[in-house]
DNA sequence: AAGGATAACTAACATTTGTTACAGCTTAGT
DNA sequence: ACTAAGCTGTAACAAATGTTAGTTATCCTT
């Protein structure tokens, strides 16, 4: 009956929730149980319920977690005095870096998000809707500068933020380059890709 | 006790598959059972048992079905004479437009391949490996020659791939640009991200 | 050493899950 | 109209699900 194993720096709650963002991951939210989730945690599934209230709410927390820290980080790039396309360039690096860091959890959330039940859902969605159009604000502002080729600006917020998550495969794959330089090849095709010659 | 209302050209199986497709895409293959499938398809659960051996099976068709046409589409472009960046160009358009046409498949059978049970899942994910090499190698060879950008290739993979998995986010907007538009404004970003200048 | 708080365990619950058995209806070919 | 095959519904199954109740062990503070 010992108490759960737990790092420094981090509470029973919290060490839940990463082991459950790592299975949510490998196996999708609907198909990772309370019982998978404790085996892996090494306790019995009712002694989660000590720490958490329900298998929806770490679900919930991984989601809102990790969009408090996308807004927090566009409101800065909003806010810097900088080129539309250096703006943009910024939010692509902040993706690839939470994604090469924080990869559990953010590819979690951007996936099993679907999962989440009102009110948390809509606002999730509303979030996520607000955040892409404030990047393409930022995208047209481009255009009209030049700084950028003369396209649709939701498109090409879609393939930015799609792209980023391919890290995925990275991560997964054996032989990998290095996480900076796999930055720097991202942003030369996409930042490439967007930029008027 | 009415049979299952079937369209034409369409076996009751392949009803069944397609509803499944959509469901799959909407739920996830977890989150779906086969008592929603079989009231989406005006059945009783049971009776899905006549024309499809499990749920399990369901998955595979669908995940076959698309690798095979991702597989037959990409002999072609190989055996075509054609320039390095006109070979990605026609893959990229290839996945644009079955993105577009046949999006709950493509989706489907790209996020829910994982749920997928040996020797299947094996099978799946070798096709996948392979597949992917196969437009890495062209992407190796453009470099060669300098049409492509010296950048590394399966880092240019997981972009381009990716980037399309982003067409769900038209498919369920509001305001949508055309299918044709959306398609040259990707191949304008992705293909200007990769051509040598 | 004691006591209270914390967190673990066992047991059980009501649902939901994929699937099977079986009997009756429907349709197609004669 | 008759039969055989095909399809559907009802009922049921064992297993798995998220969660709760109640009990016991462990830890921290004094």
């Amino acid at each position: 009956m010992a108490k759960i194993r737990q790092r420094k720096n981090s509470t029973r709650k919290e060490t839940i929730i990463e082991t459950a963002a790592r299975l949510f991951r490998e196996r999708g939210f609907s198909a990772t149980s309370m019982r998978d989730l404790a085996e892996q945690v090494g306790v019995e599934a009712a002694s989660l319920y000590n720490h958490i209230s329900s298998k929806a709410e770490i679900l919930q927390e991984l989601c809102f977690k990790v969009a408090n820290e996308f807004m927090g980080h566009i409101d800065k790039v909003e806010a810097a005095d900088l080129t539309a396309i250096k703006k943009i360039e910024a939010i692509l690096r902040f993706h690839i870096q939470q994604m090469l860091h924080h990869y559990e959890e953010v590819y979690v959330s951007d996936r099993e998000w679907k999962h989440l039940t009102d009110p948390y859902l809509s606002n999730i969605q509303t979030q996520r809707k607000v955040y892409r159009q404030r990047i393409a604000s930022i995208i047209e502002d481009g255009i009209k500068k030049q700084e950028i080729k003369n396209i649709d600006a939701p498109t090409a917020v879609l393939i930015m933020l799609h792209a980023v998550s391919g890290i995925e495969s990275w991560h997964r794959s054996r032989e990998k380059i290095s996480g900076e330089v796999l930055e720097e090849n991202m942003i030369t095709i996409l930042i490439g890709g967007l930029r008027n010659k």
